[in-house]
DNA sequence: TTCCGAAGTTCGTAAATTATGAACTATAGA
DNA sequence: TCTATAGTTCATAATTTACGAACTTCGGAA
């Protein structure tokens, strides 16, 4: 297996976070880190709001989130630790990834209000 | 030809923008408009960067930005006078644009920057 | 040790997006 | 009415993404 790629943080781009987050499952499984606050593996997204992700499909989505900087993962025994890399994102473009979590958030709050219209 | 579609500003959403803003090419128009504060014509576009883009694609990410809620485009003559949304957007996710445009600058700033090391 | 199962990755190919040239539409002005 | 300009649409090539199948690693039995 090949080595895991992390971006240095003056590597990471605008255009790659913005990419990595316009996908609903990496935005899901992004959000997910950030409210579980800790070390996640692959298999706590195998079920993506309501929709069963193939393994190899989530495989990438991690490789996406990975190599725009936005989530460092590290081999332990034989599952995978991915962190998120808020503090030093937010230290290169101060309040992007707030604004952008805090968007979906309204987002995703006005959406299950709808149906209760 | 088609009429425009424009969203309701209710039906923005954040993948949508996020994957607009995501392409360099549409980045530079879209600051190219916010930076002119006035409507502008696509034609006024035709070289982004260095690197001549043709009209179709042109077109197409016009549509882009436009289907996404970023920009409002009205016929006007033969030409296309385009104006943003922010406003608009400004309301439904506080603060998300500028964020994002805030980050683009910061690192056009890198960029340049980098060159005199 | 050797074997087995769990967690992920890689590869090949199908499906979806995107880019672009060529042809077309609409409008202003001569 | 003719022509040039600004932009759109269409067809197709190029790029990207999704996902099943096969593979790699590691940990824990037996």
């Amino acid at each position: 297996m090949k080595p895991l790629v992390h971006p240095s943080i003056d590597d990471v781009t605008v255009e790659g976070i913005l990419h990595a987050l316009s996908d609903p499952v990496r935005t899901a499984i992004y959000l997910g880190m950030v409210d579980a606050g800790c070390a996640q593996t692959c298999s706590t997204f195998q079920q993506v709001s309501d929709r069963a992700i193939p393994k190899s499909t989530l495989s990438q989505h991690f490789r996406t989130l990975r190599e725009a900087g936005l989530i460092r993962s590290e081999r332990q025994g034989v599952e995978m630790r991915n962190t998120t890399r808020c503090a030093e994102i937010e230290q290169r473009f101060p309040g992007l990834l707030s604004a952008i979590m805090a968007a979906y958030r309204a987002q995703a709050a006005k959406e299950s209000t709808h149906s209760a219209d």
